[in-house]
This record gives structure tokens, sequence and C-alpha cells, in this order.
RNA sequence: GGCCCCGUCGUCCAAUGGCUAGGACAUCAGGUUUUCAACCUGGGAACGCGGGUUCAAUUCCCGCCGGGGCUACCA
């Protein structure tokens, strides 16, 4: 039902992402469909490969769309078809005119080129639609009316002299033909607007709706590139961020409700999205308020989704074990990716921190240490709530403060200082695993103080 | 150069012809805490500039400045 046009880089760019999105919000709430327009596929930069990258985006999106892809060759026929009425009509005409003759002319009149009509099938000579005098109006459903005067517009080539038709024509009799009903783009598009209205006026068509959606820029205020991080979905997608947390970060960029509702699902995001609401400023897309969403999205999750969508991050099986690690870890992670680094210690060997470890074992370490280890092997049921009374005593004797004691436990069974809870992640380490490292850490805690090795 | 679009805290989004311009992210201070997060409390922070209309303008009009887009026998 709608339409839109990502740049067929491979890369689904996060500008066309959002026009995507907006699509789609409106083609659901109204009962249509989200038609796609990929344009250029058969060049060499919107290659087959880069168009399904761009769809297998838009599926990680969970956005849907009409399915069927259309080339351009089996549109020819109708393209031809249409410019022929076109030609019959007076509207359009051969044209041998260079872009360096229209160039020539407009320096002298700063008025849009008119040509020539030469004759049919001259060599070389392409076809141009001829421009009435007058005023075209775009409606814009989110800028209103913007008028451009026609005298100052280009009588635009609409095919070459290989036949071939141009984007501007080709678009026009597509959107005619395929019933479209609202066009949803990118700002850039506004000046191509009165071109396509111009071809479809020439060809008795109505046109559809058109919506144009602000730009999307970098921090420094330049068009959003890969120089700003993370440009498009993909990286979007490695960076471990969520779906819904994306639709809903997109969603705001842009467009607010006026009750500064922040976190919307999708239904409610459906329900709630008016394409006349959306704002006429371009947007910074800024990765921090999508961290935090992120975060808001991944903590209210149920564990066995947290532990699937962990799981297909991570390309592992989403077991028992990955959803006992997944429930000490699910309060901590903004996003998947960092997930992996709060309870890596529970699958393999972790490698000490090195920092972490001068940090924390110093003068009183071992001592600590090496009680809480005496305590830990007397522990009947390695559980969170026993650990913690056991260690509570150690703590207790020693009269010191907690990190004092669970720092270096920490740092000996995780390698790092940072780490999910600590009774947490020794329970679910098990007991044989947890005494093991901590009697490694005490070996090396000896050596390196040069005292006894403990019993 | 020509045509077009845009201009509210650092960022995103609201509101309003008139009382202290609101929320979120970020930031700062404090609290909580076994680390890191999370969480709680509080603070600072914006209507680009100049005219005009009006009793009154951030809001309406004009100019300027600033940012962006288009200006192909590309899409």
């Amino acid at each position: 039902r709608d339409r839109f046009a990502p740049s067929p880089t491979g890369q689904l760019h996060i500008g066309g992402a959002r026009t995507a999105l907006y699509n789609w919000l409106l083609a659901r709430k109204e009962g249509g469909v989200m038609v796609l327009r990929i344009e250029d596929t058969d060049r060499e930069r919107s290659t087959p490969e880069n168009v399904e990258q761009i769809l297998d985006a838009l599926r990680w999106l969970e956005l849907d769309w009409d399915e069927g892809p259309i080339s351009q060759a089996e549109r020819a026929e109708r393209h031809k078809e249409r410019l022929e009425q076109l030609l019959a009509a007076d509207k359009a005409y051969y044209s041998l005119a260079t872009s360096e003759t229209v160039k020539a002319q407009k320096q002298q009149s700063n008025l849009g080129y008119r040509g020539e009509s030469a004759p049919a099938g001259a060599e070389g000579a392409a076809i141009r639609l001829r421009v009435p005098d007058g005023i075209t109006v775009v409606h814009d459903e989110i800028r209103g009316d913007v008028s451009f005067d026609n005298t100052v517009q280009d009588d635009p080539v609409i095919a070459r002299a290989d036949g071939s038709v141009l984007y501007n024509f080709a678009v026009a009799v597509d959107d005619g033909d395929m019933g479209i009903t609202h066009v949803i783009r990118g700002d850039d598009h506004l000046s191509n607007t009165p071109k396509q209205l111009l071809v479809m006026e020439a060809l008795g068509e109505a046109p559809p709706r058109y919506a144009h959606l602000p730009l999307l820029h970098g921090p420094d205020g330049k068009k959003l590139s890969k120089r700003h991080g993370a440009a498009s979905v993909q990286e979007l997608r490695e960076a471990g961020y969520l779906p819904a947390a994306v639709r809903n970060y997109l969603a705001l960029l842009g467009w607010g409700t006026q009750d500064d509702t922040t976190i919307m699902g999708t239904e409610e995001l459906v329900e709630r999205f008016d394409i006349a609401d959306v704002g006429r400023a371009s947007a910074i897309f800024d990765e921090q308020k999508l961290r935090w969403l992120n975060g808001r999205f991944m903590r209210e999750m149920d564990l066995d989704s947290y532990t699937e969508a962990v799981a297909r991050h991570l390309g592992r099986e989403p077991d028992e074990r990955l959803r006992a690690a997944c429930a000490i870890a699910q309060e901590k992670a903004q996003t998947l990716e960092e997930v992996w680094p709060l309870i890596g210690f529970l699958f393999e060997e972790p490698d000490t921190d090195e920092r972490a470890w001068k940090k924390v074992m110093k003068d009183g370490a071992l001592p600590l240490l090496s009680d809480a280890l005496e305590a830990l092997r007397g522990a009947e049921r390695f559980e969170p709530a026993e650990l913690e009374s056991s260690l509570g005593r150690v703590l207790a004797e020693h009269d010191v403060k907690p990190g004092k004691l669970y720092q270096p436990i920490r740092v000996a069974i995780t390698g790092t200082s940072v780490s999910p809870g600590i009774f947490e992640s020794l329970a679910v380490l098990g007991k044989d695993r947890s005494l093991q490292r901590i009697e490694r850490a005490l070996h090396r805690l000896s050596a390196e103080t040069g005292k006894q090795t403990p019993p």
C-alpha cells in the first residue's frame, strides 16, 4: 500500500529503517500493506545479494511487506506503452539536447529548459516531458502544501536514447498501476515530487498522498554515515539491540506523543502513530538513548524469551545452563552484546583481568580469601541464601567491609571485578569449580605476597 | 548561483497568543548497594537574531543568520 526506496547498498541505513517503520505503522493502522520499491536493481551497487541483505534487515525488525519483486524488465512493456501515449498526445517529445545545451540556455534565462522537438526515432534522441506553465503543488502530509513554479522546471528527460525509462517516470507509472496510496520517503525526494506529479498529470493518473520525512543526521550535524558509529540496522543487530527497542526508538526519532509516553510496544505504536504528527526538523541519531531504551526492554522480558534472544545472539543453544546464567545477568546488561562478558566465566575458564587483580588482591586479602574457602568448603547446600550467611560469618569474624571479602572472591572466580551478584555467581558456577578457582587464586596470591601456601 | 525544506535544554519529543515553557536520554550532586548496573531524591540546562502585528509573542507576518536537500540521458 505504501512505498519507500531504501538506498541499495546492502546495509539498511537507519534513516531508511525509520522510513520503512513509518510506512509499516501506517499500513498496519489502515489495514493496508507496505510495498517496498528498491530502485536500481540491476546495477552494481544493488546486486541481488544487497537487496536480500536489506530484506533480511527488515525481517529482523519484524516488518512485513507485500511479497513479489517486480523487475524493471517486467515493466518495460508497460513503460513503453505509457511513453507512446504521451508522445502521441504531444505531452512528451524527442529531444537531441545534451546537458551542455541545457546548461547553456539556463545560464541566460534562469528559467526551465524548453526544447525543440526532434523527429521520431532520431539518432541519440531522448524523450522529454513537456512541462506546462503554472504552479505544481505538492500536498504533503507533514509539511502542508509546497509550491513549485513550473517555469523554472526543466523539461525532464523521461526516457534515454536507448529507450529505457528514468526514475521519475517509472515511479509515476508504477505507483499508478500498483494502486499505491501513500508515498512516504526522505526529504531528499521532495524536489523530485513535482516532476512525478507532472508525469502523472500528463498521464491522467490520480496522485498518491505524499509525506516527506526529515533526514537523519550524526552527532556532528552532518548526514548520518558510518563514521558516526552504527549507521545501519545490521550494525545495530550486531551491537546486540532488540528489534522491539529499535522500533520504539526509531518511532520516537521524529515523532512523539502529547502525553510524553516513551516506552511503547508495537501495538501501542500502531495505535498512536499518525504520519501527520511527524516533526519537520531533521533529527540526530543518539545511540545512548537507544541503549537506555534497549536496557528497559531487556529487563522487562520474561526469562525464556531473554534466554532465547541471548542464545541467538551468541549462536549457542538455549539450554538450562544458559538459562541459569541469564537469570543472574538479566538485570545487568543493556544490550545482548554485554551479556557474555557477564556470564562467560560460567562456561569457560576466565582470563584474569590484571588491573582488577592488582586492585583487589592486596594486603589482607589472603587470610580473608583463605577463610572464605573454608567456609565455602563447609557449605551444605550451595545456594545463594546459604552462601550469604556462611560468608557473612567470615565477614563478622574479620570485621571488615563486605567489599574486602567479596571483591577478591569475585576476581578469583570470574577473573574480573564486574559480575552478577556474588552469591548467585558462586551458586551457578557450582561448588567444585568455585573451590577450584579460589584455591588457584590463593596459590598465586601467596606466591606473590611471599607468604606460606595455605593448607 | 537557482529552487525547496527546517530552526524549543547538549540530544530526542511535547505544550502555549498571556501565570515558574513540560517529559525523556545525557550530565552534576546526594541516597541505596558485595562489584557493575538498576533504582530513589534533587540541581543546572532551551524558545537563533532583528523588526512588525497585538494590551500581550516562543507561538502570527517579514527580513536576516544558521543548518539541510535538490539542481543527471542516477535513484
